[in-house]
DNA sequence: CGTTAGGTTGAGCAATATCAAATTCGGTGG
DNA sequence: CCACCGAATTTGATATTGCTCAACCTAACG
């Protein structure tokens, strides 16, 4: 745990706005909203913690400062599927209705930091006084829209090997747009366990799979931190798709 | 073909409005803009035509009348995943932006008789006009988005068995509530390859586990009709979770 | 009737799961 | 500093699910 926290940049403050300014250039006014938001008093949650229960009512967007959280769905016997997984950076509960409800457990993964953020719904919905930003929050739901729909493909089509390359992209991809990997290199604070729940596989395949991406020299995954050692084949294997930013449903 | 064309209702003109007003109680004036829908010039689309390309500008929402689309994404090597199953009475291509991309391939599953619909994205981002109808659009994307999760977890944690009676019984609860099932018998038009695509199975699969169902006395599938015979053990393996109507993310 | 799309069947196989037992590693208390 | 602890990772053996290939069947359609 303390690990994962220590992952986290120090530079959290400008996560967000750096996020929604890579989706559409912001105003001034704009900006500070965003920076206003990282100054807010913050709600941490320890790793597993559920934060939200499916069914329950969603209060106010919530935007994640740092650390790591996902959204999910349980079976009976205990089998768990991860929706899709939330970075620093990012939204949930952005909704148009007055009092929706929750369609999925949310769950922190990591020690996580977040703020309510109510002022981020009130921006979208008056696009008079916040154009950009209007924008930038749609873009960002089209854009989650987006990565769920490759999740979609990746657990109906998509052999062990290629989900994983698959969402090794995608991490990399999101990650890079806030700031948060280098030279394909970034923290990936996930177990094999939670990995395994993202990608439809059991523990020890995920295991299996990464010691054959290792063994080819195709990653390197050591201490919460990957690195891409040898992109093209992960990408030919990926067939990851970047949204567009200007794409959207 | 035509056997799917003759298992589409004679009363497509109010399947639009039954399943809006399922969502949400409508005015008048908001019923007879559904009804309006369905009285404009119809497009016509074959099985298998691509209505939409992944990446093609969206122009205006769809309005499904009568028989079934998929939204769809291929690999390089062919292999297939269906998004979503678009039903009579579904919409898509509502969204916030003005021009937005589409995010996946659009096709018709049998003949689709639809209509562009630009009123409906006009009735739904202009809420102090059309309330309910504005609140009805919402409940529908939160309904989309719910039968997406699910999916997800289909795909991610269940067995063959066990997906096939998830589809089939979001199949009846989507179509019951535009008045398109009776009794747990609907049309099923759809064919075992596609069923394949959409569950992330052989087709050679598909068909031994509806074997199986029809074996154990669970279902009857002829001629493009589905019966549920038994629902009590599909119920218990789908643990399919019908969206509340008042739940969205 | 021939053709074709869809459905069915069997045999063999590959991918992935399950089970059970190490092993490693960071942290923690002595 | 050492011993220990629990979580996470790794490994091996075996089982199962679902896939592939190849054929065959059937009904609708021209």
């Amino acid at each position: 745990m303390t690990a994962y926290a220590s992952s986290q940049p120090l530079t959290s403050a400008n996560v967000v706005a750096q996020r929604f300014a890579s989706l559409a250039p912001l105003a001034e006014g704009e900006r500070r909203l965003l920076d206003m938001l990282s100054r807010k008093p913050r709600r941490s949650f320890e790793p597993r913690a559920v934060r939200l229960a499916e069914g329950a009512e969603v209060a106010a967007p919530l935007v994640i400062l740092s650390g790591w959280a996902c959204r999910m769905r349980e079976l009976a016997d205990g089998r768990r599927q991860l929706i899709d997984v939330m970075l620093p950076g990012d939204a949930a509960g952005v909704c148009a209705r007055a009092r929706p409800l929750a369609l999925t457990t949310v769950a922190a993964l990591t020690t996580v930091r977040a703020v309510d953020a109510p002022e981020l719904k009130a921006a979208w919905r008056a696009p008079a006084q916040f154009p950009h930003l209007s924008e930038a929050v749609d873009l960002a739901l089209a854009q989650d829209e987006a990565f769920l729909l490759g999740h979609v493909v990746r657990l109906g089509r998509q052999t062990a090997f290629e989900r994983l390359a698959h969402f090794i992209m995608e991490l990399e991809h999101r990650l890079a747009s806030r700031g948060l990997a280098n030279n394909g290199a970034f923290a990936m604070p996930l177990t094999q366990e939670v990995l395994a729940d993202i990608l439809g596989l059991s523990v020890v395949h995920v295991n299996r799979t990464l010691q054959q991406m290792r063994r080819e020299g195709l990653i390197e995954l050591r201490q919460g931190r990957l690195s891409l050692l040898n992109r093209e084949p992960l990408v030919a294997a990926a067939e990851f798709r970047a949204p567009v930013s200007a794409a959207a449903r």
